[in-house]
DNA sequence: TGTATCGGATACACTGATGTATCCAAACGT
DNA sequence: ACGTTTGGATACATCAGTGTATCCGATACA
C-alpha cells in the first residue's frame, strides 16, 4: 500500500449507531466521574462501565476531557430545555388557582425543581467549576451558561412576582441569583450530610429557608 | 540481623527541624495543589517545588492525601483564629464611629473579608468541598468546620445588627448563612472573570449586592 | 448472496508516578 | 571533637494508564 493517503477527515460521521455508543459512554462516564472526579478516572473504567473496550472510546473522543466537555454540554443542554417545558407547564396552572404573596415562596421552589438536580449532576457541576477556575477558557463558558440560565429564569419569576402586585426590592438578575445561590447551597448540604438520598426533590433546608427569603427581597408595587 | 523489631513507632517525634520542613512542603503543596488540583498533583511536583526529593516527603507523610487534610487543617486553624482577632480590632473602632443602618451593610462586608480569600484558598476549599461530597468522613468535618465558623460569625454579626437597633427578620444563623453564601458565590464569579486577581479584597459584585441584602433580611427591634 | 465498509476489540510499546530499601551528611549530645 | 542519631537523597522495582497499529465481525448495499 502506498504512502496512506489522509482521507476525507471524516471517515468519522455520525451513524445512528455511533450517536448510540457515545450516548452509552457519556453516561458511564457520568457515574464514573461523579464517583471518583474526572481526572482519577481512567478511560479504561469508563469504557467498562460502558460494556466497551478502550478502542470504542478512541474511536469516538479524542480525550477524558473531550468526553467530558461533551457530557457537560449535553447535561445543560438537557436542563436548560426542561426549565422551558416545566415552567410553561406551572404558568397555567397559576391562571385556575391565583398566586397569593404567600404561595410565592413555594412557586419559586417549584421553578427550582425544574433543574431536579440529584447529587450525581451536583458533583460533576462542581467539579466543572473548579476546572473552569483554573482555564479560563472553560471558564467562559461556564459563566455563559449560567447567566443564561439565570436569565431565563429571572424573567419567569420576575413575572410571577409582578403578577401578585409585587417588586424586587433590588435589581431582579441580582435578587434571583441570591435566591439560586441559596438554592444549590442547600443541595450541597444535603448532599454532604445525607449522603444516601440519590434523587433530592427538595432540600429541607431549601424549603424552610426560600419563602422567608423571597418575602424580604420583595415589596408591594407602588 | 533477626527479624527488624519493630521500633517504638515514633523514631519520628517532632523536631524544629521537622516542623520546619513539613511546613515548607504544605506551602509547596498549597500552591500545586491550587494550580493542578489535588489528584493531578505528583507528589514530586510538590516537593520539587519545595526544595526537597520524594525522600522528603515520604519521611513526613504517608500519603499525599494525608498532607492535603494537614494542610486544610493549617489553613482553616489560621482563618477562624483571623476572625477572632479581626473582630476584635473591628469592633472597638465602631465605637468611635457608631453604626448606624446605613454603613451596617459595610462593616458586615469588613467582617467577611477578615476570611481574605485568596483565589488560591477558594479553588482548594473547593476541592476540598468536593472530597467531602464523595467521603462520609471528610463529609463530617467540613461540616463541623463550616458550623464553627458560622455561628462564631453570626454571634458577632447579630450583636452589630442590634447595636444599631435592628434584627434578623429570620433565624440569625440562617440569614447570615445567605449572607457568607452571597459573599463566597461573589468571590468565586470574580475569580471566573478575572483570573488575573490573585488577592481579592473586596469582590465588587458583593459590594454592590451586600448591602440591600442586609438591609432587606433586617427590621426595627420593636 | 457476496463484498465493501465501518465500528469496535486486541495487542503492544512506552511513559510517568509510586513506594521502599538503602545510603549519606548534617546536627546534636557528651 | 567524635560518635550517634535523624532527616533527607538516591536508586530501583513495580504498576497503571495511554495511544496506536492492526485485526475481526457485523451491517448495508449491490
Amino acid at each position: 500500500m502506498p504512502t496512506e493517503i489522509p482521507l476525507a477527515e471524516s471517515a468519522q460521521v455520525d451513524s445512528a449507531r455511533r450517536r448510540k455508543t457515545r450516548d452509552r459512554l457519556m453516561d458511564a462516564a457520568y457515574e464514573v466521574f461523579a464517583d471518583t472526579g474526572v481526572h482519577a478516572a481512567s478511560v479504561e473504567m469508563i469504557t467498562e462501565r460502558a460494556g466497551f473496550t478502550r478502542g470504542a472510546f478512541y474511536s469516538n473522543f479524542d480525550t477524558k476531557e473531550e468526553l467530558f466537555f461533551a457530557l457537560a454540554e449535553r447535561e445543560n443542554r438537557i436542563r436548560f430545555e426542561r426549565l422551558q417545558e416545566g415552567v410553561d407547564a406551572i404558568l397555567p396552572e397559576l391562571d385556575s388557582t391565583p398566586l397569593t404573596g404567600a404561595t410565592l415562596g413555594e412557586v419559586v421552589i417549584r421553578f427550582l425543581e425544574l433543574q431536579s438536580d440529584d447529587r450525581r449532576w451536583c458533583v460533576v457541576q462542581s467539579e466543572f467549576k473548579l476546572l473552569a477556575m483554573r482555564d479560563p477558557a472553560v471558564a467562559a463558558s461556564y459563566l455563559a451558561y449560567q447567566r443564561d440560565f439565570l436569565e431565563q429564569l429571572a424573567e419567569r419569576i420576575d413575572g410571577a412576582v409582578r403578577s401578585v402586585g409585587l417588586r424586587f426590592t433590588m435589581d431582579p438578575i441580582a435578587a434571583i441569583g441570591i435566591i439560586v445561590n441559596v438554592y444549590e447551597s442547600a443541595l450541597q448540604e444535603a448532599i454532604l450530610e445525607g449522603g444516601d438520598t440519590d434523587t433530592i426533590s427538595a432540600p429541607p433546608l431549601a424549603r424552610s429557608t426560600l419563602p422567608a427569603l423571597v418575602h424580604a427581597l420583595t415589596e408591594p408595587l407602588d
